[in-house]
DNA sequence: CAGCTCATGTAAAGGTCGTTCACATGAGCT
DNA sequence: AGCTCATGTGAACGACCTTTACATGAGCTG
């Protein structure tokens, strides 16, 4: 009968030692294959070996356990933002699509996180740590179009950052969800959800007059370690940032 | 004890006569109300006065009303888009402009349809019918990238129309998401999500080359009903699709 | 109009969940 | 050794989803 649940008593006695942390892995285990809306309290409990009680001793409800688990997310993405900005080197633009790609890679990496934190319907404001880390995060995307801003060629108007930050997040949760996740990611596109942002970005930075003469899939060493001082919107690319139109 | 119910039943006979319709204007309202997780089989059922048992005669499941929603949403959505579009008249790039704001009116008015259009986890794949609305919508878009494409000034290499689509969609779908709907519009931003999206989708034509230099929201008549031919992206627009910089 | 049929609705029941409550256990401190 | 309190258990409640056997009556057939 309870054969299974005597035995992992046995093994691990009545007390479980690291419940509520085991509980978040089950969590997390649970929403990557069923998605947040699938995911159960009971199966969370089950998977770590102990009654649908036990968890309410470690978490008010269901929606304080997904919303610890939003803003781990949020702060394991600040982390991998942060990395990739890497401060803005080797130069300010090359670090800004470095930071636009590995938003795509966290929602695709991290699919459980990335679906606590935008698609479960969490409300983020309603806890003010949660709401802490999801600013975090957003902040570096800030910082970086604060510097990008802080670069536009002499001659043009510089955008306000917060804007150009407000946008870039956009197009990146955009293609995020719309083409880079689950059961979205088999509608068939003509490029990958990481090269659409990239040349989305590319234009659109062209957009605001920087100049972005750079292959996009290209391989070679920086040719210049230093943008400024390149020349104002003249001409137009050889390339555009969609490679060859051929 | 069950007054209510009886007396419901005498108004309207044994049979409802509408209950699929009932069906989905009451689940319309629950989706409107709590979110598409939130919604219940059983509380639609209550809402049109008939048992828990009765939708399963109209809809497999709960799922299968959800995917009648987002269809039916997908529908209307094609529709205010296609208005919107409205064959590129009086120009190109004003009607594509329309037909973003367009994409945020629906997500704002609709929050029920666009719930459970893109927030419900529904899997649009899965039903050919929704697969094909889906298609439908999207097609607008795509029409309208078609259009503008071919507007490129000469000199300027010509973006692929299926990537602007998708590129617009991205950035329509990225700010409503984040910014347009329910507790996410409470995040505080310097402009409404209509000025972010519509400066998004200027700065980005600009990269592609195209001439934006009519005042965001000014609602003066069209200055040049016939934009090819102007001016080759030769300087900067006097003010940025962000308004006065000052 | 009588009678039949079948779409449509009902009640009851089984299974799962979320949540609460009274009670059990045992780790750590005195 | 004994106490205490955080942590876990089992039972129970109500809500939901779904299936099943049965009830109703609208519309057709003769």
């Amino acid at each position: 009968m309870s054969w299974r649940k005597e035995q992992r008593r046995a093994e691990r006695g009545y007390h479980h030692g690291n419940l509520k942390e085991a509980l978040l892995q089950a969590a997390l285990g649970l929403i990557a294959e069923k998605g947040a809306a699938g995911f159960t309290f009971a199966d969370a409990a089950r998977m770590a070996g102990v009654s649908a009680a036990a968890p309410y001793r470690h978490f008010r409800d269901r929606d304080e356990l997904l919303s610890s688990i939003a803003q781990r997310g949020f702060e394991q993405f600040e982390s991998r933002l942060a990395a990739a900005w890497d401060d803005g080197r080797p130069d300010t633009v090359t670090a800004f699509e470095r930071v636009g790609k590995a938003y795509l890679a966290f929602a695709r990496e991290e699919p459980a996180f990335y679906n606590a934190m935008f698609e479960s319907g969490v409300p983020v404001d309603a806890n003010p740590a949660l709401q802490a880390a999801s600013e975090s995060a957003f902040n570096i995307i800030r910082a970086a179009a604060e510097r990008l801003a802080a670069l536009t060629p002499p001659g043009t108007p510089r955008p306000p950052a917060m804007m150009m930050a407000l946008h870039i997040w956009s197009m990146a949760h955009g293609v995020a969800s719309l083409f880079s996740r689950g059961d979205a990611a088999r509608r068939k596109l003509p490029m990958s959800p990481d090269e659409l942002l990239e040349a989305e970005v590319l234009i659109y930075l062209r957009g605001l007059g920087f100049p972005t003469d750079r292959r996009p899939a290209g391989k070679s060493a920086e040719p210049p370690p230093v943008p400024p001082e390149a020349s104002s919107g003249s001409g137009v690319p050889p390339g555009g940032p969609w490679g060859k139109p051929k």
